[in-house]
DNA sequence: TTTTAACTTTTATAATATAACGACAATATC
DNA sequence: GATATTGTCGTTATATTATAAAAGTTAAAA
């Protein structure tokens, strides 16, 4: 991800929370744009380190209460299989479900969108009388990229 | 689960390990018990407290390692969105993928398998050149019982 | 029977995450 | 504008989850 598009996320981010009314204070910001200035997944106490070279003050529930603030917002998802964060490139379309590919060879997260998988989720669901509030999925393997390096593996 | 089918159970899985020519030990029987009579899913820690009952000198290590052996054969598969551990009541038809419906309410988890979700999952991956090794899917939400409990809610 | 590989025990510690509480800041209400 | 209310932050402490490493033991293979 390059500076620029990073700060076109922070301005869109911005908007989003001026719209909402929710207040993107200079702690998160400043957590936002570590995120989005990432390649892939990041661990909390990674931006944890990272962040103290801005505010040598910050501590785990620094960062923690950021993050969940940007997950709040959807501006950040959590990689539950890898305790790491991701940004999200596509905040602001609504609560969207996620499906996560994430490379284990260079790290990489790609998001992927499919509202068909969703829906073929729930009603697999509703078959049981389960009614879902949250989904996880989360696919590991290698990508493109490092599939076309090592194809053999 | 009752008393009954956790000892079928292992006896199943009893037979699986001779197959395979895999070592199913005392300690690693002993958790394959103890999650057998859990209905839901279990933290590592509970499992060790359980443990310490029958072998008080039981450690962290001995729990993760068991645990390990177990979802290696497939007789218990990680919950990753709440750090736990669940019996899986298929093993045996192979390394299934997965799909779980955890119940925020009362705890319990359904293991459903959908062949026609993995192959959609396989094919958007595939559709971004990416080769999935293992996926997660956990759904969280209210179960059947719950939703007619509260339905409400 | 010897050797080897797998498993266990133990101690220590790493990595991830939350609780609790007082201080401060923003906004809502009077 | 003053005051109450709510949300956020700083800080300390600690809970929770998980692994590393090394030495000893057991079971299986040669």
């Amino acid at each position: 991800m390059t500076a620029s598009s990073s700060e076109t996320l922070l301005a869109q981010a911005q908007q989003v929370c001026k719209k909402k009314g929710a207040r993107f204070t200079k702690v998160r910001e400043q957590v936002f744009l570590l995120l989005a200035n990432h390649q892939g997944a990041v661990g909390a106490y990674d931006l944890l380190a990272q962040l103290k070279e801005i505010d040598p003050a910050a501590k785990p529930a620094t960062i923690y209460r950021a993050l969940d603030f940007l997950s709040t917002q959807g501006f950040v998802h959590k990689i539950e299989s890898i305790n790491s964060f991701v940004m999200c490139h596509h905040f602001g379309d609504c609560d969207h479900p996620v499906q996560l590919l994430i490379c284990d060879q260079c790290g990489n997260v790609e998001e992927i969108q499919s509202n068909n998988f969703d829906l073929a989720l729930r009603s697999m669901a509703d078959a049981n009388g389960f009614t879902i509030s949250h989904q996880i999925v989360e696919a590991h393997g290698n990508c493109k990229t490092c599939n076309a390096i090592s194809p053999s593996e």
